[in-house]
DNA sequence: CTCGTCATGCTACTAATCTAGCACAGTGCT
DNA sequence: AGCACTGTGCTAGATTAGTAGCATGACGAG
């Protein structure tokens, strides 16, 4: 279960898998540098070699460097932090997350990308019943 | 910022502020037993203290036990939350979020609750711009 | 009043996280 | 070739997190 592992995390790691998924693969480097409060060089690579055996990240070779990517896609990942949020801060209601979002968003959103979204709840009636 | 904290957290400290952001408060025994492997009661109250120290939750005594509440209110975490969640898995795209979480519950929402959410959006369009 | 129960405040210990630093390998200059 | 630059693989140490266990105080039942 992608939403447990991602809860058992200690706090560093978790800042790693942020970076991570954020980016979708990462570098030692690029992870360091996108970091909040970095440690040094070597805390992150020993870091990344702890996920990577835990399961979390597997790494190619990209000419001389590492280059890690979540074992568990960015989908899936998406969906049980989404699941973990709904459930934490808004009792598991749906329709209090997307409440929240649009007030959070605001004035940051178009008129178009509000059109999108009218769309997709259309949909969403026709398909849901 | 309330972000920002939410992070530093480790492990346990995390586990243990879902589940009294989940409930709005709690004691030492209701975190318990809400806990995911749970750990030994003293481990619970010990992290509380912790917790309280760190300026997260503040308690307050209900005849002879103690309930905690967080100290930032739910809607400051809720929002603070959300936003790196859209930061961290969706791009910053708060159109993909809202998309997911449609996604996510499907079926589980009613006609009303669409009519509902149609309805904000609406709403949405108007005050935005 | 005395005992059991449930709560808290500690202290002390173990385990895990986090970190620095050194040794070595590949690459590209000069 | 020899040197600087980046990268990795380690090992070993400091710091923090996580835990158990005991002492203590309040309260209700017998």
């Amino acid at each position: 279960m992608a939403d447990t592992q991602q809860r058992q995390l200690s706090r560093r790691e978790r800042q790693i898998m942020d970076v991570i998924y954020q980016q979708g693969s990462a570098t030692a480097a690029e992870v360091l540098d996108r970091m909040p409060d970095p440690p040094g060089y070597s805390a992150v690579r020993a870091m990344l070699r702890v996920l990577e055996e835990k399961g979390h990240l597997r790494h190619e070779q990209d000419g001389p460097r590492y280059v890690y990517r979540p074992v568990v896609n960015r989908d899936r990942a998406r969906r049980s932090a989404l699941k973990h949020l709904v459930r934490t801060f808004f009792d598991g209601s749906t329709e209090e997350t997307v409440a929240a979002l649009l007030d959070l968003s605001d004035a940051g959103l178009s008129g178009a990308e509000l059109d999108r979204l009218s769309r997709l709840i259309e949909q969403a009636k026709v398909e849901g019943r």
